[in-house]
Formats: C-alpha cells, sequence, structure tokens
DNA sequence: CATGAATGAGCGTTCATTCAT
DNA sequence: TATGAATGAACGCTCATTCAT
C-alpha cells in the first residue's frame, strides 16, 4: 500500500472488541475533522464524539500522531470506495473518464464531507513532511485510478496528452474545482466551468496526438516545502 | 474616545511606531504560519518570531482571531503584489492571460510561502464560516485581476468560453496546480501537465466561440460546508 | 462510558483516593473563601491551600465555576450540622425556636467562617443566577429546619404569625444580626439587639393569634434581580 | 464624614470637564457593579461602560482601590438620597419609624441596584478590613439618619427598647429584608413578614418600657474577621 | 488634560502523554 | 482490556499598573 513507515504497529486490535472500539474512534476522528478542521481536532473531541474515555484513544492509537496517520489512511479508503463503484464499461478512453469524473464529481457534491478532511490533511501536510509522505499515499492511489481507467479503454496512446500529464491535469483540476465547490458552494460559473472542463477533457482524449516539443517553462526544479 | 464594548477592530495604530510594530506581529505571523501552518501558530511562537512579548501580540490585535483575520488581507497583498507587475502589453487575450499565468506560476515556483500560507487559510476556511469570508476576498481579488486581464485585451468576447467560466476555471487550475507543486514539487509530469493546461488556454481563447447548450451536469446546487 | 460531551456533572470520584483528593480541594477552596473573599479563590491560591496543583482542581471539578457550585452545597453541610444538633427537647413553640436562635447564635459567633463565606456566596448569587439557585438551596433547608423545630413544638397554631412569615422574619432577622455581627463584631448595642429579637421571638410564638387583616404595602411584586 | 483616611487625594478634578468625566466613570462602576458584581468590575469593563478609555480610569481614581473606595460613598449618597425625601412630619416616633421605613422597602422595591451593589461591598469588606471601614461609614450614615428619626418625634424615651438597641433592630431588619427580598423577589410571605416586622416596630415603640434585666447571652465578644 | 505603549503576573482552561493498577 | 490519577507545558486572554510624551 505504501501508506509510509512506522504505520499500524501500536494499534491494539487483538480482539473483537478492540477492533470495533478502534473502529469508533477512526470514523469519530473522521467527523470531528469535517467539522472542526485539523486543529479542533484534539484528543478530548474526539473522545467525546467517540462516546468514549479520552485515555481510550491514546490507549488505541498510541498518540495523536499515529491515530492522524491511521485516519489518512481511511480517508483515502473512503475516496476509493466513492469512486470504484463506477462501472468500467467504457469503450473509449474519452468516455470512461469522463464518466469517472462525472461520478467523482457528483461524489464530491453528494458528500463533500472527505474532501473537506482531505483538504485540510493536505494543508497541514504542507508544513509537515511525515504527514505529506502519507497524504500523497492518498493521491498516488487517486491517481492509479484515474490511470487504470484511460489504459483500461481502448487506444489509450491515440490522445493528444501524455498519460502522465493527462493524469496530473485531471487530478489538479478536481482538487481545483472542489476547492471552489467547498468555498463557494455550487454557482453558476462553477457549474459553467465543469462542463467546459469536461468538453476539454474529450477533446484532449480524442484529437489526433500533437507534437509537444515546445516547453515555455525552463526554470529550477522546485522541491516541496518543509 | 473609546470604541466601546467589544472593541470591534481594537487594532491599535495611532502612532507610527504603533503601525511599525503592528506591521512586524503581522510579518512575523505570516511567516510562522508558513512555517509552522495554522495550528501551529501560537501567540507565543508569533510574539517569539517578532521580537516582541505575547501580551503586545493581544494588544495591537485584541485576538488570534483578529490578528489572523487581519493576516489574511495581507496575504492578499502579497499575492496581489507579485501579479499586479506583469505588463499589460498582450496584444490579444491569448497573450495576456497566458502572460499573467506564466508570470503567475514562476511566482508560485519562485517564492511559494504565500501560497502555502493561502491553502493553510483555505483549509480552515472550509470548516470556519467567518475566516471563509475573509479568504473568499482574496480569491475576489485573485478572480478581478483575471478578469480584467482578459477584458483590457482585444476582442474578448471571441472565446469559446463564457468570460465567468473562464475565470473559475484558470482560478481552479492555478489552484490545483499550485498543490501539486507543493506537496510534490515540480516534477516532470507537472511541468507537462502545465504545458497542457497552457495550450488549452490558448486555443479556448482563440477559437471560435462555439454553442454551450449542453449540461450534462443537473443535481441540486451544493452550499459551502458549516 | 464517556459522559458525553459537556461532562455535565465531571466530577471523578471513582477511587477513594478520588474521593478524598476532592474533599481536600473542596475544604482548602471552603478556606480560601473565608479568608479571601469570593474575588481571592483563585484556582491557583485553592491549589496550593490544598497542596495540589492547580490542573488537579480543573481534573476533579471541570471549572471553577463547578467547583463553587459544589462547595455551595458543602457551605450548606456545614451550617446544617451546625444547627442539628441542638437537642428538640422543647416543650413549646417559643421555648424550641429560641433554643433553636440560641444555639444559632453561639455558632454565629464561635465560628464565623461559614457565614463569611455564605454571604460571599450571597452577595455574588445577587448578580448570577445560576449562583443563586445554588445558594437559595442553603436558605430552603435553614427554613426547613427552622420550619421543623416550630412544628415539633406543641400547639404551633397558637401563634399570632402565619407560620411562612415567622420563618421568613427568623431568617431575614438571623442573616441581618449575622451581618452586623460580621462587620462590626459583637457590640453592646448589638448584644442587646439580640436579646431584644428573642424577646419579640417569644411574645410572637405566645401571644394570642391576632387578626392579620391590614395589608399596608400594595406595591407590584418584586423579581430577583438578573 | 469619616469615610476612612487617604481618600480623594489623588483625584484630578481641576476642570470643570474633569470633574464630569470622573462622575461619568463613578456611574459607570456603579452601573458595572449592578450588573456584574464586585468581581466582574474590571477597569476594563468600567472603561467601556463610561465610553472613556481604560487609562482615564486610573487617570483620574489612580487605582482601582482608590475609585472603588471613592465609590463606596457614592453608594452611601444614592441610599442617603432615596431616605432624605421623607417628610418629617411624624408626630410619634412610632409613626415616624413607620413612615421611614415604609418609604424605604418601596425605594428598595423600586429601585434594589443600589441595595446590590451595596451587599457586594459589604460581602467583599467582610474580607477586606480597609474596605470595611468605608462601608461602615454607609451604615453609620444609614444609623443616624434612622436615630434622627426617632428623636425628631416626641418622647423618643418612652419606648420599650433602649435607642441603639432599636436603631440596630431596624437596620439589621432592613438587611435582612433585602437579601430576602433580592434573593427571591418579592413572595408573600416575603409581604407578611414585612407586615409583621412593622407591627412589631409600631408595639415595640410604643409600648410601656420594660425591664431589660436579662442578658441571656454571655459570651465572649466577637470581632470583625479580617 | 489626555493618550499610546508596554509590562509582569496571573487568569481559567486545555493539551498530549505517562504511571499504576 | 480498560481505567483513574497525575503531569508539565502551553493555550488565548485579562489583570492593574507604569512610563513617556
Amino acid at each position: 500500500m505504501g501508506l509510509g513507515p512506522g504505520l499500524e504497529n501500536s494499534i491494539k486490535r487483538s480482539t473483537d472488541h478492540g477492533r470495533r472500539q478502534a473502529d469508533l474512534i477512526i470514523e469519530a476522528t473522521f467527523r470531528v475533522l469535517s467539522k472542526e478542521g485539523y486543529g479542533g481536532a484534539s484528543l478530548q473531541r474526539i473522545a467525546d464524539e467517540a462516546g468514549v474515555q479520552k485515555r481510550m484513544v491514546s490507549y488505541y492509537f498510541g498518540s495523536r500522531k499515529a491515530l492522524l496517520r491511521n485516519l489518512v489512511a481511511r480517508v483515502g479508503d473512503r475516496l476509493m470506495e466513492q469512486l470504484s463503484s463506477v462501472s468500467e464499461a467504457g469503450t473509449s478512453p474519452a468516455e470512461a473518464v469522463e464518466a469517472l469524473f462525472d461520478h467523482l464529481w457528483t461524489q464530491v457534491k453528494e458528500d463533500p464531507q472527505p474532501y473537506a478532511v482531505y483538504f485540510g490533511l493536505v494543508a497541514e501536510a504542507v508544513t509537515d513532511g511525515d504527514l505529506r509522505l502519507s497524504v500523497n499515499a492518498i493521491g498516488d492511489r487517486y491517481r492509479d485510478l484515474i490511470r487504470h481507467r484511460i489504459r483500461s479503454s481502448a487506444a489509450p496512446d491515440s490522445t493528444s496528452l501524455s498519460e502522465p500529464s493527462l493524469v496530473i491535469a485531471i487530478s489538479a483540476a478536481v482538487q481545483g474545482l472542489t476547492l471552489e465547490l467547498l468555498m463557494r458552494g455550487e454557482t453558476e460559473e462553477l457549474r459553467q466551468a465543469v462542463v467546459d472542463f469536461k468538453r476539454w477533457l474529450r477533446s484532449a482524449l480524442t484529437a489526433a496526438p500533437e507534437l509537444e516539443a515546445d516547453r515555455e517553462l525552463d526554470c529550477d526544479p522546485v522541491e516541496p516545502l518543509g
């Protein structure tokens, strides 16, 4: 899975009851994060939400950091679950990716919470290298799924865009549009922008491949902060 | 004179010295946020960074919330400053907007800190309605600038995209790509995705206007969280 | 278990040791209040007096308010303990009530501290509705005791005063005289006033019942402040 | 007037404006005390209420203690003003004192605030010797007024009670009854108790003098706390 | 007469964590 | 497996007061 090193080792899940309790806490953590944000997710708040004693949170997960690291994986699972139910019946790359995006966008609108939590983690990860590894693992899974969808359809190489670039483009666009949605709600402009994005997506995946000779940007590579 | 109970905007900036001190603190807050993230920006940490006493932070800004509200405006100023220096010599909408984006992207790579801080605030704003208003004001200024660029060039109405949608699209793309940059650094895929985005941008701004009849998505509007 | 958010009654008294510690703190609070008054009873001061750490006070009682609410009951217990030891051997209402008052007054003079604390709480309660409820509960117990004394003796209905009014009268007189005592010490005038009060008390309880036709005061009822 | 040593020396009242400002602050202090109680009357709160800057409070009164000492006198003035308007036309001691008490009780019910403030000060004074001197000065003026009323009427020496004891009794009864009023509002029992008190008052002031031979209480004198 | 700046101390509270059963 | 007790540190904030102009 590649969830980063040191994970899931200190978690006590010997018995069924233990597993259930741990699950309860993780779920509570998720809810608290979606309601109060990263900073507001104190052990006390989480314990209250889960209906257990504060001490139990540390007991099951060792520390707050470990709990959150564990939660990141759960958020990833959530996001994946929402997407994996899409039928793979697309006949063309364009159709397959478009169906994927449609499904994804519908999910974002129906249940934005996982995304709200995700962006909270992302923002925190910008200044926290450890967390970044875990959060990027979510992004990796996300991209894997997109990539798989593109490949699963016919003639994946006939697009005008390279696959890696396309994957990034879709991922970035989804992130950007989702942020818009979370911050402003679904305005008319946003609706239209989504339509336009999909049109571009379709054209990019069906058009004849172009030469990608020009590279306008030739600066030094930028490393992640931290 | 007495600002009355509640001290609505209790920022003390009567004297030059006071103004300088307040500025010192705001700048320190900015640095701390970029290094430690939203949660790590405690009054103590900020005061240490500014070289003043913790008590003075409250004195000048009344409360941590007020300080951060004040800082949001400052971050907006920063972002705008970086962009406003772009020459407006673009002859076509495509050229003007492309120059804008180039400049913007260069800035992001040269000095990602303001963006890191911005995303920290955005993430917090997702679960904090008050903050959201302030942060969205930054986005508004950003969009105004993009809009102005589009309009300042000739034949703005000849594009295949409506202006509002275009503005959103650019804004969302920049956000999405910047997040990629902050989280992964400037990978080869990202470089290529940027090139592809610019190509799309150019084509969108030069192509003959299309009919935008189709609306594939017709779900209920989604409101911002919170 | 989880007491749920808000921790309604967060007093931890699970173990014997815990009970003892909580008791220690309550007693210390009482001493501090009697020495420093309501405002002077800070958590730090209380913790020092109890020989525990400030943090433990919050741990056992949740908040300062909760601690004081808890203390109010304790003060009530103290006051009741002092009184409940009076023999009930009074043969007439007059004798019973007089014995009660004598005992009470002796107590006030021997150990005025509970009364000093009580008046501190009363004064605070005048501007704090929550506290008023708790403090009035003490008064209720006090009156219950007086009432019980009156009834336990023979011929309670032969007095010239209605029982409720008599109870109030005794209660008010004790409060007024005690305030005098606390503020000026036992002056000669006060001694004499006490004697006079007792004489009135006796006459009121032995005299033939009068008609209580006249109501000189007919104003609008006054509600407690707050 | 005997308001205690060290009073009114540091107060800046050179100009008319200064006097007005000082007055404004004192009045604000009074209002804050009646609303928030002794502990809640911080300089900041008072300044807000007065519509001046916090610094001005210290400027005019030197310190919080000095301000409160000054306020005590003001509360006394308030209480006296309310009473001094009573006509002295009583022909007998009984009538004069009864008229006084009636007027007083009406005042308490119409405007309990001065009394609420007064009891706040009293409670604080129990544990603060300095303040006690000031507050007792109010009590002295109060008693002086009662005494004067008794004497101003005919045949003051014909009562069954000694004058000093009578003064204390009235004062204590008023305090006790007022506390009842502030804590419970004007209940039916309280109304009746007031009527009974007045009846006793009348009888005490008209009845033939008795021998006051018996002193049942012979304990050691009690000094004020502190 | 009036103000802005600054101070050290302390407030009540919450933090994540550890110890001992 | 679960819990109560305890901890040191830090939180944001307010206190009354002093200094300098």
